[in-house]
DNA sequence: ACGTTATACGTAGCCTGCCTACATGTGCAT
DNA sequence: ATGCACATGTAGGCAGGCTACGTATAACGT
């Protein structure tokens, strides 16, 4: 899959990973890996400034700590950040529909056609 | 559906809609919308440069005529762009499948969960 | 002791590509 | 002659993910 691929569609799969609890940045990028079979690889010049941006606009809340000697910042998905993914989810149900009715047809030109 | 969405995923709408015979610009972006049950309103600033880029990159092949004493370009899928098009459907199957995976679990947090 | 890899976070600048706004022209109905 | 549907196009803006880089600790092999 083209690095590129996953635009406009980043914050819905961050908030989705942090669904089922609270997670560090570096885990975030493993946990996405892990649940696409491998296809997601982003790296984390991506994932880090996503995650400051979603941070400040009030979807997650962010928290440091130390584990094993290394500095972790720990992600929670907040109130606002629920109701976020649940928009993403209705707006990515409606565009893989649509995308699908355009892209799938395969018109028969054969059939019955003009 | 917010207008960025279809970024990264505009030339294979298009091939798709040429797929089932020629059309020119005008009546593309008609198809789009008809076929996607009225969600698809591209911008003729969208679609014209796609078309052109796409003529350029040899997947389509244009043609001027007049009909009614207007000019239309109609565009031809080339094979190169039938190909294209294979490529594009593949590529949005594995990349729905990835978002899908990711987004759709809807974590059960309860079941045996902390 | 030293090098390499995994863990862990971050920034600067680039580039792609869709959008907004605008420009141009014909045919037809009012 | 005014307005709308038809028909094509360009210029410039801007969002946002990517590449490349920078920093630091721990674990492991040799």
């Amino acid at each position: 899959m083209r690095p590129d691929a996953v635009r406009g569609h980043l914050d819905g799969l961050i908030l989705a990973v942090l669904e089922s609890g609270p997670r560090h940045g570096y885990a975030i990028i493993e946990a996405l890996q892990a649940r696409s079979g491998g296809a997601l690889e982003l790296p984390t010049g991506t994932v880090y400034p996503a995650l400051r941006r979603l941070e400040r606009a009030g979807l997650l809340s962010g928290a440091w700590s130390t584990v094993g000697g290394r500095e972790r910042r720990t992600y929670t998905l907040t109130r606002a950040g629920r109701h976020t993914l649940g928009m993403h989810r209705t707006e990515w149900a409606e565009f893989s529909s649509v995308v699908e009715a355009v892209l799938r047809p395969a018109g028969p030109t054969t059939a019955s056609g003009s």
